[in-house]
RNA sequence: GGCCGGGUAGCUCAGUUGGUAGAGCAGCGGAUUGAAAAUCCGCGUGUCGUUGGUUCGAUUCCGACCCCGGCCA
């Protein structure tokens, strides 16, 4: 048990599309793995072509965790993720398997490894009076009202991030304090290394190619059905987190009559290389990341020697 | 074949009463602390269809030609 402690945790990660879940599974076939997700579309149940979620097949053969948490009407956060992500951690190793942290949600990521503040988690009341607030003044307004309680936070959020300085004026008026105040005190909150794979394409074009294909294959496997699924249950609006995801945002505007299906799917499949891009944008700030081109012949082996001494 | 539109950034289009042009989208780069597959910031030289003519100067005016729509034969 202390040498498990002392074990490196692996992490496979990188943008989407780039084949992680299939290298997660090969390295199962080799070792106890458990794999715990790390992806901020697949804790909603109900989401599961368009998110790229494992299958029950796949489920059966190799344990997952952090998938289908919550209804697609709540709102998940990285906060939750990183005491999720801690407990899948501890059961996993309690049972004398191997956790392998597979997925592309950076933040939650970057959230486990170096710690997320201790915050109150969102509040819909707050939020409202701050969006009537913004409605009626602006959100400019909110920026400089944010300047005067937290001149610190106010200087790093530009003044058209309504997300961001609606949040720091969240923190601020169910706590009392700056949020620069509580961010400053982060620590880490597992006092544990990490031992960090990514697959990233070196080769942009080809990785458009793949998502587009990808998309397809997802409309091919009855995506649409599933967001007219969700479309049709009357509890969710294009507001709530689960269907801002890519594709589900898209192909629920069609639904709505926003555009033509053609349209949409190009949106989508657009929305996906963005996101392949703001993931590779983290990846290039994040230190002691071992990267692979998932198109050299290699790739999997040069991912389980990166991985390799967490497992033995 | 005739007439009418139109051919300008990868795409959709605006514009220049003659001084070589700009939006949206896409793309690229960046930020990222409980919505993060979210949110936000920055980046715009392209034979202005081709070719002659007029002009100090043409993408803009005139002619011819080519291509794409539509209407008429």
């Amino acid at each position: 048990m202390d040498a498990d402690r002392a074990r490196p945790i692996a992490v496979l990660t990188g943008p989407t599309g780039t084949g992680k879940s299939d290298f997660a599974l090969r390295l199962a076939q080799e070792f106890p793995i458990e794999i715990v997700s790390v992806d901020s579309a697949q804790v909603y149940r109900g989401l599961d072509v368009g998110s790229a979620k494992p299958d029950a097949a796949v489920r059966a053969a190799v344990r997952h965790h952090l998938l289908d948490l919550v209804e697609p009407t709540a709102s998940y956060s990285a906060g939750q993720f990183v005491r999720d992500a801690a407990l899948a951690i501890a059961d996993i190793e309690a049972r004398g398997r191997v956790p392998l942290l597979v997925g592309g949600t950076m933040l939650y990521l970057r959230a486990l490894i170096g710690g997320i503040a201790t915050m109150p988690q969102g509040s819909e009341q707050i939020r409202a009076e701050i969006d009537t607030d913004a409605q009626a003044r602006g959100w400019p307004a909110l920026h400089a009202r944010l300047a005067n309680v937290d001149p610190a936070a106010a200087a790093r959020i530009h003044p058209n991030d309504a997300q961001r300085i609606q949040r720091a004026l969240e923190v601020y008026v169910a706590t009392g304090e700056p949020i620069s105040v509580l961010h400053a005190r982060t620590r880490a909150p597992l006092q544990r290394k990490f031992l960090c794979a990514a697959l990233v394409p070196t080769d942009r074009a080809r990785l458009h190619l793949g998502l587009e294909r990808r998309f397809e294959a997802m409309m091919a496997a009855g995506l649409l059905d599933e967001v007219r699924r969700l479309f049709a249950r009357g509890d969710l609006t294009a507001e709530h987190p689960a269907i801002r995801a890519v594709g589900y945002r898209q192909l629920w505007s069609y639904l709505a009559g926003g555009y033509s299906l053609q349209i949409a799917v190009a949106r989508a499949v657009a929305a996906t290389r963005q996101l392949a891009k703001r993931q590779m944008t983290w990846l290039r700030s994040m230190p002691n990341i071992a990267s692979v081109d998932p198109h050299d012949a290699q790739s999997f082996v040069g991912v389980r020697e990166c991985l390799s001494a967490s497992f033995e």
